[in-house]
DNA sequence: AAAATGACGGTGT
DNA sequence: TACACCGCCATTT
């Protein structure tokens, strides 16, 4: 199982109402400083619409920036619609951030 | 085989 | 606080 495999398979552990950072994945897939790469994957990942039924789809939108900051995301209306998504899984947010003190994947 | 790429993360100004 | 720049690294071209 390569590095790009891994991040797909961390992202889809993903609990609802919990998100995780592009290095908290890097570096469960073994690789601390690889975050890059996450994203580079999340991108051209199957499915940036997110669990769509029956679609080998990961939770992209349960992945943030380092600080639970919103970043990336190029499906429907972008960090705002992904936003929309995670509080309606039940993240906590701050303003535009995730509270990563209690919505960050540990 | 070499260069380019990117939804990061951190530091500097 | 906001913007710019650099280093990181697996994958792709």
């Amino acid at each position: 199982m390569i590095f790009k495999d891994k991040v797909y398979a961390i992202t889809k552990k993903i609990p609802p109402g919990k998100v995780a950072t592009y290095g908290q994945i890097a570096k469960l897939a073994g690789k601390p400083e690889a975050a890059r790469v996450v994203g580079k994957y999340m991108k051209i990942n199957p499915n940036p619409a997110c669990r769509q039924a029956g679609a080998p789809i990961v939770p992209c939108h349960r992945v943030v920036g380092f600080d639970g900051e919103l970043v990336g995301y190029s499906g429907q209306g972008g960090v705002k619609m992904k936003k929309k998504m995670l509080i309606q899984e039940g993240v906590f947010f701050i303003n535009d951030k995730v509270d990563l003190k209690k919505s960050q994947l540990k």
